[in-house]
DNA sequence: GAATAATATTTTAAATATAAAATGTTTTGC
DNA sequence: GCAAAACATTTTATATTTAAAATATTATTC
């Protein structure tokens, strides 16, 4: 009885079928990101006063104990140039970063966390992991692993489709 | 010779190892959601000239042909009242949708796809599918949905642990 | 049934996002 | 070496986001 029903799915069917799982999945994965997100930019805020914008500056800047230029962090952070700026002016001016100028290439800046943006940073850091942990950590190791190998996968499917059509 | 390593492993280790691998896979999964949210972004500008929210919009309108009130957009696309009350506003002045009051109750309001928006929003879908079909198209049917039963596993730990802690 | 609480939406204020233009610096090509 | 191109950043203008206050309606409670 399943197989005849199976048999009249068209080449154009199956097609047809296999874009509304790709389209369940990327909604999904959106779904997945966005409830953590949020979760993370409202403890960040009720805690820290502050945003997920301005601690994924931080947390880049953790991450590259050398400094990053102004480029390298918007290429990290996924966002604009004039979104980094903005975000640079405000944690500057609040002590927790420094954008010194390089000799060797004036148009750059080396921006840097300050000892007090680490010491800022690791408190978030540190509340920040335990809220990932809170949400992802009842998913046991293998899954944690297959998940990861999953996206990675994934990642390279969509970089291999370049940007440019 | 791999035993007594792992045996040294003591709990605390153990739970380090975990936090980072969590935040390494929530990393993971921002990542593929950013650069999938971006492309898509771009595509409609350059072919539309429209905007994630205003597509994600109309696509909730259309998958609910009984109409849907703003706070029940709110909730499906995951964004504050006050976003789905602009972009609203937007899409009615371009005629894409209606939004009508509710005698029973006259606080909410049924937004609905006009005749114009649901041929506007067709156009749109199908080109939509063939963007994502073009950047998860590459992963075979199983990847697709070992991915998918993953998500949901995740999903459901995250809203397993409620928000207000 | 009047006062209070809950609900649905809009408005407001502040923060953030982007694209594109402007500025200043370095590199390239002749 | 000079003009043109490429590069790194900031500024500008516009659009979007959110949280919270404001508004209006409905439900509850005593």
């Amino acid at each position: 009885m399943a197989q005849p029903e199976l048999a009249t799915l068209d080449h154009e069917s199956r097609i047809a079928a296999d874009d509304h799982q790709s389209i369940r999945l990327w909604l999904r994965l959106l779904t997945c990101t966005n409830l953590i997100e949020k979760r993370l930019r409202s403890r960040l805020r009720e805690e820290f006063d502050t945003t997920l914008p301005r601690f994924d500056f931080l947390a880049q800047l953790e991450r590259a104990s050398d400094g990053l230029t102004m480029g390298e962090l918007s290429a990290r952070m996924m966002v604009s140039g004039g979104s980094v700026s903005g975000l640079a002016t405000q944690l500057e001016s609040e002590g927790l970063i420094s954008r010194e100028p390089v000799p060797e290439n004036r148009r750059t800046f080396c921006v840097r966390l300050t000892r007090q943006g680490k010491r800022r940073f690791s408190e978030m850091a540190t509340q920040h992991e335990l809220w990932v942990m809170e949400m992802l950590g009842c998913l046991n190791a293998s899954e944690v692993d297959d998940l990861m190998a999953s996206l990675k996968r994934l990642k390279s499917c969509i970089t291999a489709t370049e940007q440019g059509a």
